[in-house]
DNA sequence: TTAGTAGTGATAATCATTATCAATAAGGAG
DNA sequence: CTCCTTATTGATAATGATTATCACTACTAA
C-alpha cells in the first residue's frame, strides 16, 4: 500500500543527492505527504499533513522544500486562481501520472484528466518541435488548463 | 493608429453596459492602456501607465477594474511565476489575438505565439468536446503555457 | 431636482510568501 | 565511531501583492 510513497521517496533521494542536496527527515515527510495524496495541496495544507507525524517541522521548511522540488523538477506548482500556490508530484506516485486540468471557475474544483492525452501528446510534441525551432526556445514542460463550469456549477 | 484602442474601448463599453456596469473614465483609461500595449502588465504597471494621462486614478481602481474585466471575459489573468498577476486583453486589440505562451524559466521573458494555432485549435476543440461530455464540464477557456529556456538563456 | 446606487481614492488590513539568524543535524574524512 | 564542516531547520520578523473599508463623488432613472 505504501509502495508509492517509498518509490517516490527513494527516487527523490537519489535525485536530491545528485543535485548536491541532503535528504532530511523533513524533506522525506513532505515527499511522503505529496506522494500519498491525490489532491493539489497548498504549502499550508502540506504543513498540516506533515504535522501529524512530524510535529516539529515548520511551515518555512515546507515552503523551502517545495520550492526546491519545483526547481529539481519533481513537483509542479500551479495557480488555480485561489491566491495560493498549489503543489503536485510530477511523477513517481501511485496516484499521479502526467496529466492536465479542468478548473471550475465557480467552485474552484480541479479535475485531473488523462483521457485524450494520446492525441494531445502527439500534437504537443509536434507543436513543441515547431516552437523550439522557430523561437529557438528549449521547452522543458507545459501547463494546460481548461477553465469552465463543473457539473455541479453550470 | 489609435483604431485598436477605440475599437476595444467601444466594444467593451457595450459589454460593460450589458453586464449592468458603468463605463467610467478610469475604466476607459485602463482599457486604453491594455489595448495599447503588447506586454503582459501587472496591476502596478497598468497604474503607472494610467497615471501619465490620468494622475488622479488610484491603484485600487486598477485592481478592481482589472478583476471586473476578467469576470466579464475581456481580460485574461496570468501567473508567469514572478509573484504577481499579469493581465492581457483577450480580444479587440490591434496587438493581440488569442494566443499561447512560451515562458522562460530563467529570465521570465514571455513570448506570445500564434503559430501552429490552426492544428492546436483543431485538437483543442476535439479535446474540449470529449472532456465536456466525459466530465460534464462546460469549458469556457483554456490556458496553454510552455516552460523552458529562451534563446538567450540556454 | 432628487433619491438611490455604483464607482472612486486614500489608506488600513490581510495574508501568502521570504528573509533572517542562531541552533541543529547530515554525511564525509579520518 | 567521532569530529568537523556546512547545509538545513524552526521560530519569527519582514515583505509585498492584493483586499477591505469608508467617506465622498458621479451616474442614472423617475
Ligand atoms: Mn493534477
Ligand atoms: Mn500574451
Ligand atoms: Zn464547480
Ligand atoms: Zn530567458
Amino acid at each position: 500500500m505504501r509502495r508509492g510513497c517509498e518509490e517516490a521517496s527513494d527516487g527523490c533521494h537519489g535525485k536530491f543527492r545528485g543535485f548536491g542536496y541532503r535528504m532530511t527527515l523533513a524533506r522525506q515527510s513532505i515527499l511522503d505527504v505529496l506522494s500519498r495524496t491525490s489532491k493539489h495541496l497548498s504549502a499550508e495544507e502540506i504543513y498540516h499533513e506533515v504535522y501529524k507525524t512530524h510535529p516539529t517541522s515548520g511551515l518555512a521548511t515546507v515552503y523551502r522544500t517545495v520550492e526546491l522540488l519545483v526547481q529539481i523538477g519533481l513537483v509542479n506548482k500551479f495557480d488555480f486562481g485561489d491566491n495560493r500556490a498549489r503543489y503536485e508530484l510530477e511523477i513517481g506516485s501511485e496516484h499521479k501520472a502526467h496529466h492536465h486540468h479542468l478548473v471550475c471557475m465557480n467552485c474552484r474544483r480541479v479535475i485531473d484528466y488523462t483521457d485524450f492525452i494520446e492525441e494531445e501528446v502527439e500534437l504537443l510534441s509536434k507543436t513543441e518541435k515547431g516552437l523550439s525551432k522557430k523561437y529557438n526556445f528549449q521547452i522543458k514542460k507545459h501547463i494546460i488548463q481548461f477553465y469552465g463550469l463543473c457539473d455541479k456549477c453550470q
